[in-house]
RNA sequence: UGUCCUAUGGUGUAAUGGUAACACGACUGAUUUUGGUUCAGUUGUUUCUAGUUCGAAUCUAGAUAGGACAACCA
């Protein structure tokens, strides 16, 4: 244990890293101050935990802090249902902010800001409409024309900017561009738009505000006035970040820089708000929390532990090529965490009756059970046992293939913590199902070891007919059929790429009784089958399991 | 037919001009009262071409490939 974890000691550093070090060791900042800034407009799902890991993280790492900033400048997307499942989701993940705060309370700030880049005349107001500003700025390969309202002087802009803050214009009327450069080869220089007019009602300013600012304009200046030193974003705003370093330079105010990493890809799953928003809409899951969701709180309700996906997070590492994370890495962080902290339990998902026939049917007795060989402060504790039991229908084959270890006629396995017991016979309904084994015990064997040293191959796991408790389990696949789920001919859409079979619901499994009052969010590791998950639609009488992961397989690979 | 970013085993990530390594996966074997865990081992890598250098994954140039950019989104 410790050489292991000695060993994850990580020596090597991430770009990232080397930026900051080299930051402080020359002296260009004294300490690092980093920021999380969602907007508020969907949930977030693990491609932001590892946002969240990162600027956290380095922060923590070198002694510094981090806010949380609701980057909410488009009232028409954001809803106060998103600020407060984000707060939820970042708290859960182990992490809590040095400050929270909106972009919308800089509103009075930036307004102020814009007036001053039009004193300075790098910013006009424009009549054009939404069409003809489109049509004008040309595109990547050809130059951009001019405004025909980008020579107006700077009283009529001040006027203007003033009257469309007053609410003079409707929606689209007029914008506010920053005058930089129609022809510039970065599309971001061609006089971005600054400020829209939007009539709409904000989660937070109410109606104080018809006019919103747009990213660009927003952002850089909000990181300046936290003071942020390091603000870390994705790659596609890596053209963005002349334009962030332009305002600030016009305005002189703190220098924040920007550094981009890629963004995280897993197999088999979207990870676009835009698409996770349609997923839930069209309910084609239950909801953002659905288990099947890459969303966080989606991972939570699977079974997730927010150690395993932060040991995830940091198991994938940070680069600036684009990367494709094995949907494997992420159940491999689950099964290395729950395996230390899951107790194991014994469940039969699709029974079959197994009976005793030379075990007296009106004994019942007490067997000793390991809750957890990975943590012997975990303890014992009793399990029942009798002549009726429930094994795994899959634990017993009529005519069994080569390297089967489990029962078939005349074969002999140990019950786990209780008996050895070989098959005898077994009884058939009138199609032809198998609906009872019949078995034999060897009552030297109690425990699970014969006195007389002989071996079994196999160990299966069961529960005492007599006193199990009935539940629900519900065992999910994968949401997509295909490794790029967003990989689609002309004509089709990620969603003709949705798998059918994701999700298998089991009514009537077969329980230990000792999971009778368990708590949503609570996990165990079912002997053979995989860890579980209590699901908060478990009531008294239906208790409910969410399959987190299986174990992993070694065998049967076919 | 523009600008910018990127290129290391199957997948990720290191190596900061000096022995290409770590994790996951895959495959062997050992241990095992979970076909789990654990342990031991095997497999397999610098996109290409030229240049600089005693020496290049690393620096330079070109090529190729992938990605980003033409929202009053973030």
């Amino acid at each position: 244990m410790d050489i292991k974890s000695e060993n994850k000691e990580k020596t090597t550093r991430n770009f990232l890293e080397e930026i900051i070090e080299n930051d402080l060791q020359e002296g260009k900042v004294e300490t690092i101050h980093t920021r999380f800034p969602p907007e508020p407009n969907g949930y977030l799902h693990i491609g932001h935990a590892k946002s969240i890991c990162l600027n956290f993280g380095l922060a923590k790492k070198y002694g510094g802090k981090t806010n949380l900033r609701f980057d909410d400048t488009n009232p028409v997307k954001e809803d106060t249902e998103y600020v407060d499942s984000i707060k939820e989701d970042i708290n859960w993940l182990g992490f809590s902010w040095a400050e929270e705060h909106y972009a919308s309370d800089y509103f009075d700030q930036l307004y102020l800001w814009a007036i001053e880049l039009i004193k300075k005349g790098l910013a006009y107001v424009d009549d054009q409409s939404l069409e003809e500003i489109r049509l004008n700025r040309g595109t990547v390969q050809t130059p951009g024309k001019n405004s025909p309202y980008r020579d107006r002087t700077i009283e009529e802009n001040l006027r203007l900017f003033n009257e469309m803050k007053q609410g003079k214009y409707a929606d689209g009327e007029k914008v506010l561009r920053a005058k930089i450069d129609m022809s510039n080869n970065n599309m971001n220089f061609r006089d971005p738009i600054m400020y829209r007019i939007i009539h709409t009602t904000h989660h937070r300013t109410g109606n104080k505000w018809c006019i919103y600012p747009m990213y660009d304009y927003a952002h850089g200046e909000s990181d300046s006035i936290e003071n942020i030193t390091h603000s870390i974003c994705t790659l596609e705003f890596d053209i963005h970040r002349p334009l962030y370093d332009w305002f600030i330079k016009q305005l002189g105010i703190f220098p924040s820089h920007q550094y981009e990493f890629a963004r995280l890809n897993i197999t088999y799953t979207v990870m676009s708000k835009r698409k996770l928003l349609q997923l839930v809409k069209e309910n084609y899951v239950s909801g953002w929390d659905d288990p099947r969701m890459p969303t966080i709180c989606g991972l939570r309700r699977r079974g997730y532990t927010s150690e395993s996906i932060r040991n995830f997070c940091e198991d994938i590492g940070v680069a600036k090529r684009d990367n494709l994370i094995d949907y494997g890495r992420l159940e491999f962080a689950l099964r290395e965490d729950l395996n230390k902290r899951a107790n194991r339990v014994m469940a039969v998902l699709n029974p079959i009756k197994l009976v005793i026939d030379n075990y007296d049917e009106n004994v019942q007795e007490e067997l000793e059970a390991v809750n957890n060989p990975e943590d012997e402060t975990k303890g014992m504790r009793k399990i029942s046992f009798s002549n009726t039991l429930y094994i795994e229908r899959d634990d017993f084959m009529e005519n069994p293939p080569k390297k089967y270890f489990r029962l078939s006629i005349g074969n002999e396995v140990r019950l786990r913590y209780a008996y050895f017991v070989k098959c005898v016979s077994i009884e058939k309904d009138d199609v032809g199902n198998v609906t009872v084994v019949h078995c034999t015990y060897d009552p030297l064997s109690k425990g699970g070891n014969s006195p007389d040293g002989r071996k079994v191959k196999g160990t299966i796991h069961w529960v005492n007919a007599k006193d199990c408790i009935e539940s629900e389990v519900r065992l999910f696949d994968r949401l997509f059929k295909e490794e790029l789920p967003d990989k689609v001919e002309d004509g089709k859409t990620f969603l003709d790429n949705i798998n059918p079979d994701s999700l298998k619901v089991l009514k009537h499994c077969k329980m230990e009784k000792c999971l009778k009052d368990v708590t949503p969010l609570q996990k165990f590791q079912f002997e053979r089958l995989g860890y579980f998950s209590v699901d908060y639609d478990s009531k008294q009488d239906n208790i409910v399991f969410n399959r987190c992961c299986t174990l992993k397989e070694t065998w049967n690979k076919n």
